[in-house]
RNA sequence: GGGCCGGUAGCUCAGUGGAAGAGCACCUGACUUUUAAUCAGAGGGUCGUGGGUUCGAUCCCCACCCGGCUCACCA
């Protein structure tokens, strides 16, 4: 490993250490409180004089003035300034602070709490060791790390330098648990399904391929979990949901990353209308669990996820924007047609595609998509684009299906449950002829999820949520990859 | 994948066809209540990589690598 200047100089410092009979990591900390402890109990711990062993890394510049010095540590629980004199803490040890010991360092203390002049909380140091060196320097002290390439490459030194960005992955973390809690209080069973698997099904996209070496097996890696979650629901659970990453060969942007977590649950003995309400609901008490309140500031709008979110019909939406009614224009060549005698093609955005389903899809994305941007259900999409949905019983070649719009993206998909074993088998073989027709993303036939709909499967209502897209809007992230840890970066030589 | 923009010190960024710069950080010295401490001084660079043009390239040209924005595709 080659070290530049400032790394030596880090490595210098440890060797001094270690020469003087330091430990550089010594196998444990004797902390006797974390910082937000002692921080909550601050007076009374104050008073008391009571002796404290805090530890915590240093963060932003030491201040070193002649015979004191100041600094602050962080250990992920609270911040707070360490005060440092020649007179309390001996030569030894104040030279070792002001000579050794450096930003970033992790180190452990024991004092009083008390009050600086200025008023500033602080603990008054008497002893002070090393607990690990750190051989990397901190960014600028003010600009900080600003890089993005950087910023997620060494997504460890963005959440050091960056406090605010820990604070969005708390936040994650509490709508997950907070959406696993509305799900698991009313009877959903969480389970764990194939993440490997023989073939691939449950959205349109193209898979990651893998092989098995003993099996000699081709596997692809899931693209969702529906299928298999549907399964159980036939083996009799009353509902079930999986939180988890699934996997799409495709393209990334601000909001698509190559591998990203869907909550997908299923209920039995209910239909797209039920799930709206569960959508409604579970939302709302999301929404209240991060951030207090139902009404959130997305980029600068505020999206209020209280119920009742406004139906629209997919196909009317459409109408109301290009002026195209399409089931009036059933098949690829007829919708093109229109929309070429609308002008629309004229218009750079659209273009003709390998299929109606996916042409109507297009207008909608073009044309509609970006307009909603309070929480809205579009409902009711045609029988070609929906495989794996229940037909409407009154609505010809629609099927009973909605997804959720909120601030312009997709965060939620959800249909009666296709049921009946014959029709699936049906749709599956008209996605088989999309593939042929050129959509690389139709579906595969897969006749043991129809062997499963033969046993009979109850009238089942199922839903989708992208759980990334979702944290984005509650902690007001514009890209995907700001609530992703490590997104997907291509490899960099030599680092 | 297309278009536009970027990569210069640890970090944040200027800059120029003719000796590679600033701020912060770091190092040395001074300083017992700092809060971006202050004052004085010193060090630190394959200017993304590889070619080309040129007397001379960090700068101009070509290719490539990595990234950002955007369009396309997808959720």
């Amino acid at each position: 490993m080659e070290l530049n200047e400032l790394q030596q100089q880090r490595l210098q410092k440890l060797e001094r250490l270690q020469a003087a009979g330091q430990e550089g990591f010594p196998t444990t900390s004797q902390r006797t409180h974390t910082i937000g402890a002692a921080l909550a109990d601050f007076d009374a711990l104050a008073d008391a004089a009571t002796p404290l062993t805090l530890a915590g890394r240093i963060i932003g510049a030491r201040r070193v003035l002649g015979k004191l010095a100041f600094a602050h540590i962080n250990d992920g629980t609270g911040e707070l300034q360490l005060w440092l004199s020649r007179g309390d803490l001996g030569d030894l040890l104040f030279d070792r602070f002001a000579d050794e010991l450096d930003t970033f360092d992790i180190v452990e203390v024991q004092g009083t709490l008390r009050r600086t002049k200025r008023g500033e909380a602080s603990i008054f140091v008497q002893d002070l060791r090393l607990l690990a060196k750190a051989l990397n320097p901190p960014p600028e002290k003010w600009e900080g790390l600003r890089d993005v390439e950087e910023r997620l490459r060494q997504r460890y030194l963005d959440l050091i330098v960056n406090a605010d960005r820990r604070e969005v992955f708390r936040k994650r973390a509490l709508a997950i648990s907070s959406m696993r809690g509305y799900l698991d209080e009313r009877g959903f069973v969480e389970v764990e399904t194939p993440i490997l698997q023989p073939i691939y099904g449950g959205a349109a996209a193209r898979p990651f391929i893998t092989h098995h070496h003993q099996l000699d097996q081709q596997l692809y890696l899931r693209i969702a979990t529906e299928l298999y979650l549907k399964r159980l629901i036939v083996g009799g659970f009353p509902g079930v949901y999986e939180i988890g990453k699934n996997f799409r060969n495709e393209g990334v942007d601000r909001s698509h990353n190559t591998e990203f977590t869907m909550m997908e649950c299923y209920l039995a003995y209910a239909d797209y209308n039920d799930m709206m309400q569960l959508t409604e609901a579970m939302f709302r008490h999301i929404a209240l669990a991060v951030t207090g309140s139902t009404a959130v500031t997305y980029q600068g709008q505020v999206i209020d996820f209280a119920p009742t979110w406004p139906r629209i019909g997919l196909i009317e939406s459409i109408a109301e924007q290009t002026g195209i009614n399409v089931l009036a224009h059933p098949d690829l060549d007829d919708l093109w047609s229109r929309i070429t005698a609308a002008n629309l093609h004229r218009t750079g955005k659209i273009e003709r595609k390998a299929t109606w389903a996916k042409q109507v899809d297009e207008l909608f994305s073009t044309f509609v998509e970006p307009l909603l941007i309070q929480p809205t259900f579009v409902i009711d999409y045609p029988v070609e684009l929906s495989p794996l949905a229940k037909r409407h019983p009154t609505r010809p070649g629609l099927t009973e299906r909605f997804e959720a719009f909120v601030a312009g993206m997709e965060l939620g998909n959800a249909f009666s449950e296709l049921n009946d074993p014959l029709d699936q088998e049906q749709r599956f073989l008209e996605q088989g002829r999309a593939y042929s027709a050129g959509d690389d993303e139709a579906h595969q036939m897969d006749t043991d999820y129809i062997n499963a709909l033969m046993y009979a499967m109850p009238p089942t209502g199922g839903l989708g949520v992208g759980i990334d897209r979702l944290v984005m809007v509650l902690t007001d992230q514009p890209t995907i990859r700001e609530v992703i840890l490590f997104p997907h970066l291509r490899s960099r030589e030599g680092h």
